[in-house]
DNA sequence: TTTT
DNA sequence: TTTT
């Protein structure tokens, strides 16, 4: 309505377990590593190709925080759309970091799950453990909030 | 069509005139900044705020880089869809570099004008000049190709 | 965020004024007949074709209604996204007919004026008169609310 | 590329198997009835209310009308995009009827099974068989194409 | 790091 | 007519 459009859509699989983290205030901020992929022949070779791309999706939203928190887990696929933002930080030996993630805060913001129903994807996560990830994805997870 | 979907849509205005370069082959490459804006009042204060995020867009499709070779300018409004890359290098000074762009390269690819057409849109433009822009938004050209 | 999607985009032209009317109990409802283009070369002729089609969209959302009635116009472009929806319903001549629509109305919805801008796409539009339209496309206007 | 853009995308199921017909040149038609469905609770009752919204969807595109014949089956979820199309035509009775389609028909078009496999999924439909669906869908079945 |  |  501000006379722009700033959207980023997916259709993809989590890498790994959602992240979830609190914020001074309270408010629960979920992390999600998604997978798309895109296949070709290659022209000159004949051979099959495929480029993985990885996308880093950040919920701000509170009911589609909880909604990812509580079913969507690795490997799980995931329809989203949100908003492309970049930030710029300065890291721990003092060089300038830069990242893209797509954020997921207003009322544009869509996630809908693609996983067949379990049973146990109605049973909510337990409050204690469920959410660590297993320490994996250092790179993004380096990335200050 | 390989089971992921990967877009992101902008509608959005140039920050300066499309950078214009050749591969050694000889294909043209078309890079284009392009903000966006969002803006909101703060449920706080009630003032208005605005955020703009800027875009780096790669254009690959010939046709699509040849349109906006020679019909953008700086503070063009275009709407477009391409995929989102994100590629990683070293830098001179030895620093892991990391950046995430719009591409468009495939048959999903969109790039439609909005501006109010002008005698001049149709001119070709020449082969010498035109594309050097103002030495703005110097971060984003900083990143190597 | 119900496990489905239904989302019409255009980027197109309005085909006359906006109609607008009000309910009962005083809600202003917009409509707009959009028109979208796409010309391709036949593979057999060789000759350039185009076909247009003509989309009848309906605001519902308040601050999208009021923005389509004061800044668009017959030939206005614009930017829209809404939901598919079908209606039937008999005719006076006990006929039954359907119609579908591009509804504008939740919080999905996105409305952005592409006109360039002059003075007079501030003034607001007078109360008696103005939504009149010339009377063309009248299949669309038959259609009753 | 035109100017403008005319793009319905949908995330829904199946409500019968896919009507596969030729052309009289031998090419291949398919046609789906894709049910979205929105859920909301009525603010002044509280309680939860459903709408289910059917779409018509046309398949021309070769390699993706393969792909809905073989792999979807009523019950499938499907995530696609392509252009609507209104149609005009007299019924047997002489009367006019209307009605908008979603075409998939050139680059743009996007097709996405989101089942999970299933040793069956993988399987191609019998030459005899299976794409005869229950001859219920009267009305729509009854569209001249 | 996912999935096909 | 689907699905949740």
């Amino acid at each position: 309505m501000a006379g722009s459009i700033n959207e980023a859509t997916l259709l993809g699989n989590l890498g790994k377990d959602p992240d979830v983290r609190k914020t001074q205030e309270g408010k629960e901020i979920v992390t999600l590593s998604v997978a798309t992929s895109e296949s070709w022949r290659d022209k000159s070779t004949g051979e099959r190709k495929e480029r993985v791309e990885w996308h880093r999706v950040v919920i701000f939203n509170d009911a589609l925080a909880g909604i990812a928190r509580d079913f969507l887990r690795k490997g799980s696929k995931v329809y989203l759309r949100g908003q492309l933002q970049s930030r710029k930080w300065v890291d721990q030996s003092g060089q300038e970091k830069y990242a893209t993630e797509i954020i997921l805060q207003g009322f544009n913001s869509v996630l809908v799950l693609l996983d067949p129903k379990r049973e146990e994807a109605s049973r909510p996560v337990s409050e204690t453990g469920t959410s660590q990830s297993a320490g994996d994805n250092d790179d993004l997870d380096s990335i200050p909030f």
